[in-house]
DNA sequence: TCAGACATGTAATAAGTTACATGATTTG
DNA sequence: CAAATCATGTAACTTATTACATGTCTGA
């Protein structure tokens, strides 16, 4: 139910918007962390409105609605936020090829962690490069947005580095 | 569509199997990487069947059905690792909440990536106490399995490190 | 005026989760 | 003989994806 928490508080933090905003934001940042689409997003918006935790505070042009949290919604993001367990996700079809690797060539299966630690070098420096380019507010978006990127950044370089070490360790083994 | 090739990829490397025995392979292993439960695992049978990239080779007690995998399974599974690009999931719980930290007060942020540096750190222990307690064998999935498991552990690594300095930023950004 | 951005929604399908339901075999 | 394990399946529900459908406003 993590889309709910994502939808309020995007919300909360840019003090109301319409579904169209929240498109843009999961577009461009927040999506990198829990991507949704728009029909998800319009549909969580009514299912959010049903249970009183926003409320369509303007009508703009265009049958724009603009939301606000309310009250409820406000303690329920805060309820999530301090009391909810994050449960880590545990799927990942990088790895899971990993499992069955064994159904190739050797050489394919050192092609494969290859291609992923070249895939995984080209991202963290597309991060890395898009991290120096963003200068960097101090509204909370920014300040805890900036958090999250240089986890991004550290997360393609672990990645990449894993990637090296097990292409090496079956270079290693075949002697 | 990754469950099926989970299903598929296992029944390859374990040369043949029953929906049960494959969810002990979920439930110990695979899991880890790609979790599945039940229903899945035998709605998945079907329908692979259905495909025809596996079989019935042979019936036991209680009703019991090993699978094989079939000439066009074995066909599928190489082209899915060879030629599909994996794409990586964009969804984290524990990230997620850290946009919306802005909602909380300094002082529970900061705490919250405590917690987090904290589990982190028990999970990267409790990962290399388990790696150095299984002694692995050199069939496939032990040797590819290994690579999963040391992933885990620099994940896990990476992810207590990124915690805690992400915690000291905030503490800095403090005064 | 017309292209592009703004803006919302629904329908159909696929994938994943939880709960229910049933029964056979083995082992202590 | 009772408990644990083996073994499969279905139903109901929730979540996510893809495609379709429609219309308005703004700026060059």
């Amino acid at each position: 139910m993590s889309l709910r928490h994502a939808v309020l508080g995007l919300l909360a933090e840019l003090d109301g918007g319409s579904g169209y905003d929240l498109m843009k934001m999961f577009e461009v940042s927040l999506g990198n962390v829990w991507s949704a689409n728009q029909s998800q997003v319009y549909g969580e918006l009514g299912k959010l409105t049903a249970d009183g935790l926003i409320e369509v505070t303007a009508e703009g042009p265009r049958g724009r609605k603009e939301y606000g949290v309310t009250e409820a919604g406000r303690g329920e993001l805060r309820r999530w936020l301090l009391e909810e367990e994050p449960k880590q996700a545990r799927r990942d079809a990088t790895l899971l090829r990993v499992f069955f690797l064994g159904q190739l060539d050797p050489d394919q299966a050192q092609a494969y962690l290859h291609a992923r630690a070249e895939d995984m070098g080209r991202r963290a420096e597309e991060l890395a490069a898009l991290q120096g380019r963003i200068d960097w507010g101090d509204d909370n978006l920014s300040v805890y947005g900036r958090l999250a990127m240089e986890y991004g950044r550290r997360f393609m370089a672990m990645r990449r580095e894993w990637a090296e070490w097990a292409e090496n360790e079956l270079k290693t083994r075949e002697s």
